[in-house]
Formats: C-alpha cells, structure tokens, sequence
RNA sequence: GGGCAGCUAGCUCAGGGGUAGAGCAUCUGACUUUUAAUCAGAUGGUCGCGGGUUCGAAUCCCGCGCUGCUCACCA
C-alpha cells in the first residue's frame, strides 16, 4: 500500500526540507525503515517508562516527543502505530519519598513493582497506580497511545521465544556487554532474572539451563530451589539492556527516542543496538536523543528525593494544553529548557498567542519564521482541531480568497489583571473581555480552561509585586495632603457622574488633567489612586484599570474620601 | 578513561558554504501615559583557538581548549 503524501507545509506547491524537527523525523523514519507495504503495515512508534514512581515531567518529555513525531507522520499520510510499554515488571529498588506507607513499599523492595500493593489502597498495584494516574491526564493534553503492560506480556509467555534466544545466544550478548564493562561478568553469568517464588524477590541465583524452556533457580533468601518452564512461569524476565531490543523485534518498532543517559557510546541504547543485530537479527529503531527539563520559579527540582515531585497535572495548573504542547513542539528534543512558574510564563502565552496569529495571517513575519510558526502552532493544537485546521489549510491552497478568522485571544496578562479585580471570578472577569461571547460554547471553553490557568498561577505563582487585590471601602483611609484629596474627590464625582463616556486613553488623560486642577503632582498622584485602590505603589495602567473596575466598586471605596 | 553536546552581540539563543541574525538589555526619540508598559530608531560581533579544503568558511575537515552532560552498577 503506497502512502499518500501530502504537504506538511504551510505553503504548499513547494517541494522543501522540513522546517520542524518532528517532520525531519518523520522522513527519517521513512527513509531508513522504507516504505510500507506487504508485512509493514504502518510504521511503529514507541515510548516507554518504568512505573516505578510518580511519572515526573521529565518523563512526558518522551512521550509528547514520540507523539509529535507520530503526528508528524500521519500528517503525510502514513499509517502509524504508537505504543507506550509499561516496564511494570521491573523490580522495585527505592521507595520514593513522596508515597504514603512507607514501611509498607519498604517491605516490598525486590519484588516486581506490579506485585506491590497502591499504598493509596485504591488500585491493584503500585505499579498500577502510576500507570493510571499518567494515562488519565494525557488525553488532555491529545496524547493516546496504545498502552502495552509487560508484565502481562511476559507472565501470558508471549516473550518467551525472546527469552530463550538470548539463552541461547548468552555468550554473544555477554561478549557484547563486555565489550564496554569495567569488570567482566562473571562465568555464571545468565541473560534472565527471576523472581522467586518463595520470597517474590529477584534475589535469586541461576542454577541450570536445560537448553530448552527448563530454567533452574535457587532463592537466595529461603535456599529453596525449583525449575521453571519460561512459557508457563510467571517468574522470569530480561535484564533491561536485553529486554529492550527483544522488545524492539517483538513489536516491530521502527523509531523511539531515549533520555540521554541512555544515548551514550557504552549505554543502553547503545548496546541494545548491538544486541538487537546481533542477537535477535534486527536493526534498531530510528532514534533521537532528548535532553532533560528543568523547572523554573517552583524552586524545586521535577523530582527530589524530598518528594515534591512535578508532573504533567502540576505543569497543567498554570498552562493550557495547547501551550503545553507547544513549549515541547517548540523547543528541538536535543535542548535543555525550563518550564517556567515565574513571570516567563506570561512570556510563554504571548509567544504562543503569536503563533496563533502568525498562522492565521493576522501577523506578518518572514517566510521561514511564518512556517516554523505555523508548524509548532499545529502540532500544538489537540487532534481533533489539529485535523480540523489542516483540512481548512487544504480548502485555503485551493482558493486564495479563502481566509480563515483566527480565535478571539484573551491575552494571559489582561486575564489576571480582570480576575484580580473580579477576585477570582472568572464569568465576571471574562466579560470584561469586548468580544468575550459567552454564547460561543467552544470560544467560552477555551476561554475559561485559561481563565483557570490565570488565576492558578496569580494566586500560586505570580511574584508578589505583581498581584493586588481592590479594596472595599471598609479599610483605614489612605492619608492625604489636601491637593490629594481634593483631586480625589474630583475624580470620584467624575467617575460618578460620567465613567462610561471615557475610554481608556482619555480617562487615563483625565486623571492627569484632574491632579492637575487640583494642585496635586501628576505622577505622584497615580501612586495615591493605586494606595486608595489596592493599597500598593504601582498598579495596571490606570485608566482601563478604573473602567474594568467599574462605577459602582469605585465609589464604593472612593466615598470615604469625600 | 570513553562518548555526546555547546562555545555567535552585555544576556538568552537562531542560523549551518555566498553581505553576521532575533528577542531582551543599553542609548535616543514619541505618547502630559505606572504592572518586565508600548511604539520608532540606534549602538553593539576576529561567530572559542590554530591549521586545512574552497574563488569564498560562523558553516565542511583535522587538531586543541574550555563548559556541561553522560556511560562504564542498575534501569
């Protein structure tokens, strides 16, 4: 089956390299893999962890990246598999510090992960808890993978094959493994771990091999002793860097980025690749190297050992989706970046606001800017949009005249601002948005998942200099020099008798002229309307600030002037 | 010890054989204008060092330096 490809770009009739590092992916996975067609039905895309605690951000790092990539790959028309294998057969080393009943985890160190109990108490395991509690926030952010458990896998003996090729190839993958050791491995050395049956740990010892599907064990713990047959036992399993490209085959993966730590020459990957040709006659996968992310104005690490972990839900707080997506879309995986708390995040909003315009031509920028733009605004988008735009593009290639009218933007910045005023409520704050239409079902979504985000990070995140909150009329008032307050007063009775006539600009111009009048300093008299207002030297520009604040709040704390 | 990245304006980084770029900072100007304010303009660079290839190198090649990361135990 011939795939179709379409243009990706955003100018199409022109034949050009990619511009995005997940297209220039997508063609590299299509080059070196070839073409699909007779036993390759689509190309397979793979992400995995091991759940062996809290999944942190640093870890969505890798699946958002193989979800862009898989996106990129279905946009040019080729049929794709994206997997994401839970590694929760995986023995459990460390109790995280951020679980509850740590003595229980405690007691359970050794065992395989999908063995020990959720110290929540609510799901099967404790390997099940951080399966769940990751796959239920990834829709939000349009990442659906298809979920792959290995310990279902290896205990229903579907890698059982797997498992004795490398038996049988033991020495060649132990030549290879030493090949960047220090120390050799020693004699005895086996290609599999089991767990026992005594005591659930893998602290066990390799006694025999039968050359068939016998595997012989003693627990070290109880000296018990037993044989296994590795089709049937729901003991055994592969060590990491073996298990890694026996998996590789067994799902016919064709791309799947690593961490750094594992892209080195001597690391994981690195001889999985070997192994994967050498033992189990396959060539390793397309892959990439990812950088690790950091966090910013949280003044925590992602993931200390003091348990303050950052995850997806965390980072979900304060930005939306869409610019969720779009910090991952818009950085290459090779770069180290931070995901901002601080006043960058206002930063972040704009810069994606502007890529939305950019795509909808409401900007101008140059040629190559527009498509780099263009591009990480698409892929930041969530499926069903995404392909809602795309099939629009197509519509506008055709027909020049056809322009497409970007979304209302509310820009993060004003939303605080209003919210502050409103204290937080976000109906109130949103109409003070002109062409905020509450009617419009999906523009009033959108509208408020950012209004959340934008009182989230004011009251959790924003610096102190930055938020304030309108005073009441019921606090001590503000002392004042007559020409102060008599300027005051003079902008009540303004305010009272005609606010609605000014805009922002001419009232902003007003208060001058009122300080003015009144024999008050000009600039020192914004910083007395900001005490009167919110008790702080500085505040949003006044004169929008007094509009969205509005008669009826004014007066209500300007009468105490009078 | 091995490997990988980075080294470009004061800062953060983009560019990857054909006139050295952006944002921020700084300076100047504008709006009687207070939430990193906005707008307009300007200043600012031996593209880490040395050699090579080329008509031409920030870009490709070789060597070196510094910085960071990573592997060699487990994943």
């Amino acid at each position: 089956m011939a795939a179709e490809q379409t243009d990706t770009s955003s100018s199409p009739g022109r034949h050009q390299e990619p511009v995005h590092w997940a297209d220039q992916t997508a063609a590299r996975i299509v080059a070196q893999r070839g073409p699909l067609g007779g036993d390759k039905p689509h190309y397979t895309c793979a992400s995995g962890i091991t759940p062996s605690g809290t999944v942190h951000i640093g870890n969505f790092r890798e699946i958002v990246s193989v979800d862009l990539v898989v996106r990129a790959l279905r946009d040019a028309g080729y049929a794709t598999r994206f997997i994401y294998s839970w590694d929760d057969f995986d023995v459990f080393r460390k109790v995280p510090k951020n679980m509850p009943k740590q003595e229980m985890l405690d007691a359970h160190l050794r065992w395989p992960i999908t063995d020990v109990p959720d110290p929540f108490g609510e799901l099967g395991s404790y390997a099940e808890r951080n399966e769940r509690d990751l796959e239920s926030v990834l829709p939000t952010v349009g990442v659906t993978p298809e979920y792959l458990y290995q310990t279902r896998k290896y205990r229903a003996g579907e890698y059982a094959s797997g498992i004795r090729t490398a038996l049988e190839r033991r020495d060649v993958i132990r030549r290879l493994l030493d090949e960047h050791r220090t120390t050799s491995l020693p004699d005895d050395w086996w290609p599999v771990s089991v767990f026992s049956r005594f005591t659930h740990k893998d602290t066990t010892t390799i006694t025999g091999w039968d050359g068939e599907w016998g595997l012989s064990y003693r627990c070290d713990e109880s000296g018990n002793e037993e044989t296994v047959d590795i089709r049937t036992s729901d003991l055994v399993k592969l060590p990491w860097r073996i298990d890694w490209p026996m998996r590789w085959r067994h799902e016919q993966v064709d791309f799947e980025p690593a961490g750094k730590e594992h892209h080195s020459a001597g690391g994981s990957f690195d001889t999985a690749k070997t192994i994967a040709r050498e033992v189990y006659g396959y060539d390793a996968p397309v892959t990439f190297k990812y950088d690790f992310i950091s966090i910013k104005g949280r003044g925590g690490k992602i993931s200390s050992s003091t348990g303050d972990v950052i995850g997806l839900p965390e980072v979900l707080e304060v930005y939306e989706p869409e610019v969720v997506r779009y910090l991952f879309a818009g950085t290459r995986p090779n770069t180290e970046f931070a995901i901002s708390f601080d006043l960058d995040v206002i930063k972040i909003y704009e810069d994606y606001d502007r890529a939305e315009r950019i795509y909808f031509g409401a900007e101008q920028v140059n040629e190559k800017r527009a498509q780099k733009e263009s591009r990480d605004y698409e892929l930041s988008q969530l499926p069903e949009r995404a392909a809602l735009l795309r099939a629009a593009a197509r519509v506008r290639a055709t027909k020049a005249d056809a322009r497409l009218r970007g979304p209302v933007q509310f820009p993060f910045r004003t939303l605080c601002n209003f919210l502050m005023i409103t204290a937080g409520d976000i109906g109130a704050a949103l109409s003070r948005f002109d062409d905020y239409d509450p009617n419009d079902l999906g523009q009033r979504d959108r509208a408020h998942r950012r209004a959340r985000c934008a009182w989230n990070w004011t009251t959790g995140f924003a610096p102190e200099e930055f938020r304030f909150a309108l005073k009441d009329g019921s606090e001590e008032p503000v002392a004042l020099s007559p020409a102060e307050r008599a300027a005051v007063v003079a902008l009540r009775d303004e305010i009272d008798r005609k606010l609605d006539e000014y805009d922002d600009k001419s009232l902003q111009d007003r208060v001058y002229a009122i300080a003015r009048e009144n024999g008050a300093d000009e600039k020192a008299f914004f910083g007395v309307m900001y005490r009167i207002l919110i008790g702080k030297e500085r505040g949003p520009r006044l004169g929008g600030f007094l509009r969205t604040v509005g008669r009826e709040r004014l007066l209500q704390i300007l009468d105490g002037y009078r």
